[in-house]
DNA sequence: CTCCGATACCTAAATAACTTATATATCACG
DNA sequence: CGTGATATATAAGTTATTTAGGTATCGGAG
């Protein structure tokens, strides 16, 4: 099944807005969906993400509510504020910036 | 001059792996190749260069042997192990699956 | 000759983010 | 009624980094 391997420290939030920028979801939910979209490459524990939501919250750019899900369970519902969707193109165009530089020098001569 | 943002955290031993798979070189060389191939994006400081050094050299990664610089200067120059080009296929594999993996949640409609 | 900026090495304290482990509770299913 | 999936959360420990120091040599300007 290839080991987990988890994360690129400091892409967590970027991962968690970016996915609450196409809509609003519980914490469980957007784990579930960062892992599936990477094809389980992604491992989004709970250690990380409950963290790194109040992070996010603290900061102002996720809000938090609680609400019924689909299948009728309690759970608290995170969407972007203005602030998070600003802070979302700076984290995006951050990690095209470094990711390319670190592009250029795997592929150096 | 953009600000240094410096770098992505986990993969300061990929960069400084590549960098010496090229040729041997010293501390301060390995930064200062990586921040020109960069043109400046990633800022390796020293308080984060030395410390990797060591480690890599402690993991049998990287050997040290006190040179000359074409400068005329003492200088401790890194090499790469068998078992460190190894590493450094090891790690570049895994940074293409996790780089590509935030790709795909950053590029999800 | 002396001072300064660049080269070259190094370490320590603090910070931040993550991993691992644990805890709680509800729901669906057999 | 027990188990696995859903759902939230925190605490302890690890690690890599940032920030801030410290040492020393060399070349060039003045």
């Amino acid at each position: 099944m290839s080991k987990p391997s988890d994360l690129i420290q400091g892409t967590l939030d970027l991962l968690i807005l970016k996915t609450l920028s196409i809509e609003p979801k519980h914490g469980w939910a957007i784990a579930k969906r960062i892992q599936q979209v990477t094809e389980e490459v992604l491992q989004v524990t709970q250690g990380a993400l409950y963290p790194a939501l109040h992070r996010l919250e603290q900061q102002g750019w996720i809000r938090s509510e609680w609400r019924l899900t689909e299948t009728g369970r309690e759970a608290k519902f995170y969407s972007l504020t203005r602030a998070g969707d600003a802070q979302l193109k700076k984290e995006l165009s951050q990690w095209e910036r470094l990711s390319n530089a670190v592009g250029l020098v795997i592929r150096m001569a």
